[in-house]
RNA sequence: GUGCCUGUAGCUCAGCUGGAUAGAGCAUCGGACUUCUAAUCCGAGGGUCAGGGGUUCGAAUCCCUUCAGGCACGCCA
């Protein structure tokens, strides 16, 4: 239990027990306690803790909820808690002020769990597998791709730190109607720079890097395959094999190193899909019509059925992911998380119905959707296509802004948003970027720590008692709620909590900073300022470390 | 037409299971470097939380509805 917690979980015991003494009496009439909340005051006058429970008793006990609060405030014994003193505010709160004891004893905490600082055991070993960017290898990944990436990696170390085992997997789409026409593009552009006349499919990938790759081919293998009959199928090979180095490499260059990468063209020649298809058969959710197979979507969610196996005997990739997730819950995950594009929404329900087809609990799946990115060259805005070629890779992205900055940018933002991403901006304002102001935090505790000498040191809790100023008590507070903001971030599988939560805390420093000296005070206000700024750094270096952004030492 | 996401300061966005006077960055204006890093800080201005109903002690948050934008509705993935 972090400090926080348990703080709220002694006041929470201790108005539950006031509550129970004042009925027992008969000075207050209630049937059950309503859930009541214990939070954080925005207005910092109005204490450390309120509750609003007067107002939700008003009714139980007829009586006016300041009335009740007076009750409460009578009754509750600060001895059992860590309350220094109680007041009832506004339309019936009860503002809870604690002694300055409490926060101060964070920073002992942190300085000894250094690098575990935050970490906590909410998930409880749950076993997680977050599956993200799965894009085609048919190309390079791009801005979309980047999101998803910054973010499922972002995700994953944040619910590892809270307590969940988690996985990452790349499910590599090396199969279906986009790998044909993949092969049949390459050997458009094979025919092509051999000088020879070859139409190029309807469909087809126009992008630059595929007549590379082609080119590639042809500087190792000659003309050779001209008269090859599985020339279609080596060209594809050869130029997956590449494609999927080159996602593999950008992505490490991004910070992102995935535990595992699922085939999915290992599922067909597994069996695995028929396999599944059968299951399904059996359990009577699959019939045939007009010559295909259709799976009963509507027998789980408000959906129209969908086809799983077309009448040509090829199964769709709807069956092929029912399969692949049957084998990720065989694998002995208790909780599937898969990062999608908003284009991708409608396999949502489908999806969780299908969970349930399997003998899942639908809420075992959850996607997290995340609305598209629109790219920007000022006003202009850079259309994004595969098929066309004309997109900006996420390899460019990382030598344009860095890759701390995108990473940043990504992960600051909710899932939910649409974004507008403007390249000229994050290049010419590079410095104005949020990442910098809180990397600029870390550098400058850094330069104060250089400037002491000292690598190693102890704070005395009698030290601490010092730390009275306004900037020192909101920096304190916000370091010690830090472990809580891992937990809630983790719970609700959302990253831009922490890089927000990173913002606010290295703004809290930089006030500090430019109020407080460190260097040149008094012996025990520099011993305790000094525990207090090595406290925000190692909470600094932990979220970023997690955002997967560099702490710089200095910059 | 149906479904999902979004609409909060000039711009980009936060706002946790409903809480007290709605926040931050950028931009604008005015201040602070003989100092542990000015990539910083302090202050000011800037709002019909898209509009309208409802739920209640209390709504940016929940429900209904209208409007606007994005996305999806295939024997594609």
């Amino acid at each position: 239990m972090n400090i926080i917690e348990k703080v709220k979980y002694q006041i929470n015991e201790e108005i539950t027990a006031a509550f129970s003494r004042l009925k027992e009496r008969g000075e207050i009439e209630f049937e059950q306690l309503p859930e009541f909340v214990l939070e954080v005051p925005r207005e910092k006058s109005h204490g450390d803790f309120a509750t609003n429970i007067a107002m939700l008793l008003t009714k139980q006990a007829k009586k006016n909820p300041r009335e009740i609060a007076g009750l409460l405030v009578g009754e509750m014994d600060p001895q059992k808690t860590e309350i220094d003193r109680m007041e009832i505010a506004g339309p019936g709160f009860v503002n809870f002020h604690l002694q300055d004891q409490w926060l101060q004893n964070v920073i002992p905490l942190v300085l000894e769990q250094q690098d575990d600082y935050g970490r906590g055991d909410y998930g409880k070993g749950k076993k997680v597998m977050i599956e993200f960017v799965s894009a085609n290898p048919t190309g390079l990944l791009h801005m979309g791709n980047a999101r998803g990436a910054a973010l499922g990696d972002s995700l994953s170390n944040i619910m590892n730190f809270a307590g969940y085992s988690v996985d990452k997997e790349f499910y590599i789409n090396d199969a279906g109607n986009q790998i044909e026409n993949f092969g049949k593009s390459l050997e458009a552009r094979y025919f092509e720079l051999l000088g020879k006349d070859f139409p190029f499919p309807e469909e087809g990938y126009h992008g630059e890097d595929i007549k590379e790759t082609v080119q590639r081919i042809i500087n190792t293998y000659g003309d050779s395959l001209l008269n090859d009959e599985h020339r279609v199928e080596k060209l594809t090979e050869v130029a997956l094999q590449e494609k999927l180095g080159a996602i593999k490499h950008d992505l490490e260059s991004f910070g992102v190193v995935y535990d595992n990468w699922y085939s999915e063209k290992s599922l067909h020649e597994s069996g695995q899909i028929q396999e599944t298809i059968k299951f399904l058969k059996e359990k009577d959710l699959v019939y045939e019509n007009e010559g295909a197979l259709w799976f009963k979507t509507s027998a789980f969610v408000e959906e129209k059925d969908e086809v799983i196996q077309r009448s040509n005997g090829i199964p769709t990739y709807f069956a092929a992911d029912i399969a692949y997730h049957k084998d990720k819950f065989s694998r002995g995950y208790d909780l599937l998380i898969n990062i999608w594009g908003a284009d991708h929404h409608g396999h949502v329900a489908r999806m969780k119905g299908a969970m349930e087809a399997i003998g899942h609990d639908p809420e075992s799946l959850q996607v997290i959707i995340m609305q598209l990115v629109r790219l920007f060259r000022g006003k202009d805005i850079v259309r994004m296509s595969k098929r066309t070629g004309k997109y900006i890779t996420l390899n460019e992205l990382v030598d344009e802004v860095g890759k701390d900055a995108a990473r940043y940018f990504f992960a600051m933002r909710s899932p939910d948003s649409h974004l507008d991403f403007d390249l000229e901006l994050a290049k010419s304002e590079s410095s104005d970027n949020p990442v910098y102001y809180v990397q600029y935090g870390h550098a400058r505790i850094c330069s104060i720590i250089k400037a002491t000498g000292q690598e190693d040191f102890a704070v005395s809790p009698e030290a601490l008692g010092v730390l009275q100023a306004e900037e020192e008590r909101l920096l304190l507070r916000k370091i010690a709620d830090f472990p809580e903001e891992v937990r809630l971030s983790a719970k609700h599988m959302e990253p831009h909590k922490l890089a927000i939560y990173a913002h606010d805390l290295a703004g809290l420093f930089h006030s500090f900073y430019n109020n407080c000296k460190v260097i040149g005070s008094e012996p025990q206000v520099m011993e305790a300022r000094l525990g207090l700024v090595v406290a925000t750094k190692i909470t600094l270096k932990n979220i970023l470390t997690m955002l997967g952004v560099h702490a710089p030492e200095r910059m």
